[in-house]
RNA sequence: GGGCGGUUAGCUCAGCGGGAGAGCACCUGCCUUACAAGCAGGGGGUCACUGGUUCGAAUCCAGUAUCGCCCACCA
C-alpha cells in the first residue's frame, strides 16, 4: 500500500465508503439482545442540495450513529426526502416556463406525472452528497414522504383525525399567498417591518349628521368593509354606535359597532370592518353577526364583488386607485407615513394576504396538552434546555392548524364530494359511492395537504405504521432527533403532538437542536448575500474528515457557528497530523502488515513511565470522550481528542519513543514500544472514527487489527486499570524540566543545533530517583549531551539557571552567557511566579477564607502557594549568587 | 408588547463558584529523516457595566447598556 507523505483525502473517501456499503455496515438489524438506537434523519427536500445546515446536523447524527454502532447497539439511522409541496412543485413550473409551458396547460395528471419524472431524475442529489459527507445511514430502508406506504399512512391518519372530530372543514380566514395561489399556515408567514402609510378617511353618516373617521394602511380592502367598529367605551363615539354610515365610493350602508378589540389610543379609535380579508375584523365580525365581504379573487385581484371601475384591479394598483378616488371625493382626511409588520410569504416573498375561504383544519388543542406534558415529564429532553420555553410558549397560544393547500404536487385529501348530495365523504381509499345518497358521482378535493403533515407522522410512517411491522415494534420510540431550531415549530413539536397521539408515546427521547451555520463574520449566509460556503466545496478541498471535525469542534450547544475557512485549514492539519503520526508508527511496526493479529501489550510493571503515562493519557481521554458524547458535547469530544492526539500522543510520546526505535536499541525495549505505540494509535482512530470516518478507516486497515471495517471495531472505553497517577506526576515533573532547558536556549539565543550539559540537583530523593532514571530521555527532548546528578549548583559557573518543582536546573554557557541578559530574564520569570502566587497569598491571609472554605480547597490553595513561593525563593537566591 | 440567547486575548469561541483557556492570527528561532498542512519558545485579557450574595464571583442573583434571535391581531 502507498503511503503518502500527507494526507490525501480524496481517492480514500470513495474508496471506504464502497467498502462500508459492501459489508452492509449501515443496515440495522432489529435482535432483542443489542440495544436499539435509533435516528431518523430530517428529510431534507427532494429539491435540496446540501447546504451547511444539513451538514452540520448530519454530521452530528452521524458521530451519534457511529458511536453507538462501535459500542455494539443496533443502529437505525433511517434516511429519506421530502416531497417539499410548494418548493418541488415551483421548480418544476420553472422548468415548464422555460419550455413556454405551464402547468395549467398541462392539466393536473400530467403535471404531476411531470413532477415525479423529475423527482427520479434530480431527485437524489441530495442523497449522493450526504454519502460524501460520510453519512452511516442504512440506505435499505430508504424513504420519501410520497412513497405508497407513507402515502397511506398519511392517509390513515388524516381519516382518524377526522374520524375524532380533530380534522374539519371551515370557511375561515387564513394566510393566502396570492403568487402561489394557495393558503399557508401562521408559520410560512414572515412578517417584516415595513414602511407603509396611514390614510385616514372619512366615512359620511347616512343621516347627514356628520361623519367618523377611520385610519388604515390597506385602503383598497374598504371596498370590502361591512362594518364599522369603536371602542365600547370611548367617549367620542359613544353615541355614534348603532348608526349608519355610506361607504364612500361604493354607497354601502354600514352599521357602527362597538368591540372592545379596538385600541382608542390608535389612529382615530375607529376602525373600518373587512370582515374577509383581515383576521381581527373577522372575528369582530363575527362577534357582531356583520356579514364577510370577499373582494379579491385569487390572485389578489379585485373581484366583482366591487364597483365596476376596480374590477380586475390588482390589490395594489387599486390601492392607487381607491386613494386617488378617496382624495377626489373629498373624504382622505390625511396621509401619514407609518411603519409596520407585514407578512410575506417564506417562499416567494409576495406580501400574504388574509383571505376567507374554505379549508380544512387540524383541531389543535387537543393534540398539544399531551405533548406539552411530555416534555414537562421530560419524556422528551431538549438539548440544550432553554428551547423548552419557545416550546411551550408556541404550544400555547397556537391556532388550529390550516393542512389544505391549493396545490398539486403533494398528498391530496382523502376526501370525496358526492354532486348529487354534496355530502364530503372522508375515506382511507377512493369510494364507489356516496356513503349517504349512493351516488357515484364523486370527485376528490382538489387540495393537497401541507407538506408538514406527512413529515410530522415521519418517525413511524417511516418503520411501517399503521402496520404493526417488526421495524415499527423495534424502532419507534426513537432516541435522538438531531435538528435545527428553525424548524422547531414547523416539525419538532407536531411530530411530538402525532407521535402520541396515534403511537401513545413520544417520537424520540431527546432531540438535540443545533445553532445555524453561519459565515466567518457572524453573518447569516444566504444567496443574497452571497456569502454562502457549499460544503460539498469544503470537502472538495479540505477532505469530509476535515469538514466534519470542523463542524463538531464548533457545535457548542445553544451557540450558532460561524465558520471561518482558517478553522477548516487548521483541522484539514489536524487530519494531516494523525496521517504522518501514523506513518511514523507505521514505519517503525516493522514487518506485520495490516492483518496480522495485534501483538499483546505488556503488563504495566514491564512498561517505562511514559508508556504507562501515554496509556493513563489515555483511558482518560475515552472517559471524556464517552461522557461528553452522552451529552451531546460534540466540542469537547472534538478538543479532548485533538488535545490528546496532538499534543500528548505526537508532542511528547512519539519524541519520547524515538530512541528506543532506533537501530542501535534493544530488541526488548524496541518491540515493548511498538507495541504501546500500535495499542494508543489504534485506540485514537477508534476514539476518532464517529468524527472522522474516513481517514481512520484507511489508517486502521494498514495496522495490525481484526475485524472487516473499523466502523464495527470496539468503541474503546475508560480501563481504570490503565490510570497511573505516579506515572503521569513523574512525566509532568520530565515535560516540566524540558520545557526549562527550551525557554533557556530560546531565550538566550543559542544555536538549537548546540548540544548543551545539563546540571540538575534534586530536592528530595523522589525528584533525583525520576531525573537519573530518565536522563537519556530529558537529553533527547531538550537536545542535550547529557543530565548530570549534581549534590549542588554553586560550582555550576557561568550558567544560566532555572527551577522546576524539586529539581534546581544549571546549563553551563561558560563564554556565552552574559549575566546581565540572565539576571533580567530570571527576574522576568519572578515577576511572572509572583504575579501568579499575589492570589493565593491574600487568600491565605484570610481568616474566613481558612475557617469557611473547605478543607481541601484550603490545601490546595497552600500547596499551589508554597510552590509558588519556593520557586521564587530559588530563582531569588540564583540572581544573587550571580554577580 | 412578551420570551430566549450573547457580550472572556487581534479574530472565532470554550470555561459557568476556588491557580484566566483553546484554535487561528502575531513575534523569535529552526527544513531536528512522521509531519513546514511541521517543530520549539514567546507576547497578549481591570472576563460589557453597576450593585448584591459568598471566605471567595468570568462563573450565582438583581439592574443597566449593547447585539442578535423567536413569538404576538394594534387597523
Amino acid at each position: 500500500m502507498e503511503f503518502d507523505k500527507a494526507y490525501q483525502p480524496a481517492p480514500i473517501e470513495e474508496r471506504w465508503y464502497t467498502h462500508w456499503m459492501k459489508l452492509g455496515v449501515f443496515t440495522a438489524r432489529p435482535d432483542s439482545s443489542r440495544r436499539p438506537f435509533v435516528m431518523v434523519i430530517p428529510p431534507p427536500n427532494v429539491t435540496g442540495r446540501l447546504h451547511m445546515g444539513h451538514a452540520l446536523n448530519n454530521t452530528l447524527q452521524d458521530i451519534l450513529a457511529r458511536w453507538r454502532r462501535m459500542c455494539g447497539d443496533d443502529v437505525l439511522w433511517l434516511p429519506g426526502t421530502d416531497h417539499a409541496g410548494i418548493a418541488t412543485q415551483m421548480v418544476v413550473d420553472r422548468q415548464l416556463a422555460r419550455e413556454g409551458a405551464t402547468r395549467e396547460a398541462l392539466g393536473r395528471e400530467e403535471f404531476v406525472r411531470r413532477v415525479w419524472r423529475w423527482k427520479e431524475e434530480y431527485g437524489g442529489a441530495i442523497i449522493a452528497q450526504l454519502k460524501r459527507l460520510g453519512c452511516s445511514c442504512d440506505w435499505t430502508r430508504e424513504r420519501f414522504t410520497m412513497d405508497p406506504a407513507l402515502s397511506r399512512a398519511v392517509r390513515e391518519a388524516f381519516v382518524r383525525l377526522h374520524e375524532e372530530g380533530l380534522i374539519y372543514r371551515d370557511k375561515f380566514i387564513v394566510n393566502w399567498c396570492p403568487s402561489c395561489r394557495t393558503a399557508i399556515s401562521d408559520l410560512e408567514v414572515i412578517p417584516e417591518v415595513t414602511q407603509g402609510s396611514l390614510w385616514t378617511i372619512r366615512y359620511p353618516l347616512a343621516d347627514g349628521s356628520g361623519g367618523i373617521e377611520v385610519a388604515t394602511t390597506r385602503p383598497e380592502t374598504m371596498l370590502g368593509d361591512t362594518g364599522v367598529a369603536v371602542h365600547p367605551d370611548d367617549e367620542r363615539y359613544r353615541a355614534l354606535v348603532g348608526k349608519t354610515v355610506v361607504l364612500p365610493l361604493v354607497g354601502r350602508a354600514l352599521p357602527i359597532i362597538a368591540d372592545p378589540f379596538v385600541d382608542k389610543e390608535f389612529g382615530t379609535g375607529a376602525v373600518k370592518i373587512t370582515p374577509a380579508h383581515d383576521a381581527n375584523d373577522f372575528e369582530a365580525a363575527r362577534r357582531a353577526g356583520l356579514p364577510p365581504l370577499v373582494v379579491m379573487d385569487e390572485q389578489g385581484r379585485m373581484n366583482d364583488n366591487v364597483p365596476a371601475p376596480y374590477r380586475g384591479l390588482d390589490r395594489f394598483e387599486a390601492r392607487r386607485r381607491v386613494v386617488e378616488d378617496l382624495r377626489a371625493a373629498g373624504v382622505l382626511v390625511s396621509v401619514k407615513d407609518h411603519v409596520h409588520n407585514v407578512g410575506y410569504c417564506q417562499r416567494c416573498h409576495t406580501i400574504v394576504e388574509p383571505y376567507l375561504s374554505t379549508q380544512w383544519f387540524v383541531r389543535i388543542a387537543p393534540l398539544a396538552a399531551p405533548a406539552v406534558q411530555a416534555v414537562a415529564e421530560s419524556r422528551v429532553r431538549f438539548t440544550p434546555p432553554h428551547w423548552v420555553n419557545s416550546y411551550n410558549e408556541w404550544m400555547g397560544k397556537i391556532h388550529d392548524w390550516c393542512i389544505s393547500r391549493q396545490l398539486w404536487w403533494g398528498h391530496q385529501i382523502p376526501a370525496w364530494h358526492c354532486s348529487d348530495c354534496s355530502t364530503i365523504n372522508v375515506a382511507r381509499e377512493v369510494p364507489a359511492t356516496c356513503s349517504r345518497c349512493g351516488g357515484g358521482a364523486l370527485r376528490q378535493d382538489p387540495d393537497v395537504l401541507d407538506t408538514w403533515f406527512s413529515s410530522a407522522l415521519w418517525p413511524f410512517s417511516t418503520l411501517g405504521w399503521p402496520d404493526e411491522t417488526v421495524d415499527l415494534k423495534a424502532y419507534y420510540p426513537t432516541s435522538v432527533l438531531v435538528t435545527g431550531f428553525d424548524i422547531l415549530f414547523f416539525w419538532v413539536s407536531r411530530m411530538i403532538m402525532m407521535g402520541l397521539h396515534f403511537m401513545q408515546e413520544v417520537p424520540f427521547r431527546r432531540t438535540y437542536i443545533t445553532g445555524l451555520v453561519r459565515d466567518a463574520e457572524g453573518q447569516k449566509m444566504s444567496k443574497t448575500r452571497g456569502n454562502v460556503i457549499d460544503p460539498i466545496d469544503l470537502i472538495d478541498r479540505y477532505g469530509a474528515d476535515a469538514l466534519r471535525f470542523t463542524l463538531a469542534a464548533m457545535a457548542t450547544p445553544g451557540s450558532d457557528l460561524p465558520l471561518a475557512e482558517e478553522r477548516m485549514v487548521g483541522y484539514r492539519a489536524f487530519a494531516n497530523k494523525i496521517w504522518n503520526a501514523a506513518r511514523f508508527v507505521l514505519l517503525n511496526l516493522g514487518e506485520g502488515g495490516g492483518g496480522s493479529a495485534a501483538p499483546a501489550l505488556p503488563p504495566p510493571t514491564r512498561l517505562r513511565v511514559e508508556d504507562r503515562w501515554i496509556l493513563s493519557r489515555l483511558s482518560h481521554v475515552a472517559k471524556e470522550v464517552d461522557e461528553r458524547l452522552n451529552e451531546f458535547r460534540f466540542d469537547e469530544t472534538a478538543n479532548a481528542l485533538y488535545q490528546f492526539l496532538w499534543h500528548e500522543f505526537c508532542d511528547w510520546y512519539l519524541e519520547m519513543a524515538k530512541p528506543s526505535l532506533l537501530p542501535g536499541a534493544p530488541a526488548e525495549e524496541a518491540s515493548r514500544t511498538r507495541a504501546v505505540l500500535r495499542h494508543v494509535l489504534d485506540a485514537v482512530l477508534r476514539l476518532l472514527h464517529p468524527v472522522m470516518p474516513f481517514i481512520t478507516e484507511d489508517l486502521w486497515q494498514r495496522i495490525p487489527h481484526e475485524g472487516a471495517t473499523i466502523a464495527l471495531a470496539a468503541y474503546p472505553i475508560h480501563d481504570p486499570g490503565l490510570v497511573d497517577e505516579v506515572a503521569e506526576r513523574e512525566v509532568a515533573l520530565l515535560m516540566e524540566i524540558v520545557i526549562r532547558v527550551r525557554n533557556i536556549r530560546a531565550e538566550l539565543n543559542i544555536d538549537p543545533g548546540r548540544r548543551l550539559q545539563l546540571l540538575a540537583h534534586a530536592r528530595d530523593a523522589g525528584a533525583g530517583r525520576i531525573v537519573a532514571a530518565n536522563a537519556a530521555t530529558i537529553a533527547t527532548l531538550a537536545r542535550l549531551e547529557g543530565v548530570r546528578l549534581v549534590p549542588d549548583l554553586s560550582a555550576s559557573g557561568a550558567a544560566a539557571r532555572a527551577v522546576a518543582s524539586s529539581v534546581d536546573l544549571a546549563v553551563p554557557l561558560a563564554g556565552v552567557l552574559d549575566p546581565k541578559i540572565e539576571r533580567q530574564r530570571l527576574s522576568r520569570e519572578i515577576e511572572k511566579l509572583s504575579k501568579e502566587s499575589e492570589g493565593h497569598a491574600r487568600k491565605l491571609q484570610n481568616a474566613d477564607f481558612l475557617g469557611k472554605a473547605r478543607p481541601e480547597v484550603v490545601d490546595k490553595t497552600r500547596r499551589i502557594h508554597e510552590e509558588l513561593r519556593e520557586k521564587i525563593e530559588r530563582l531569588s537566591r540564583t540572581i544573587e549568587s550571580l554577580s
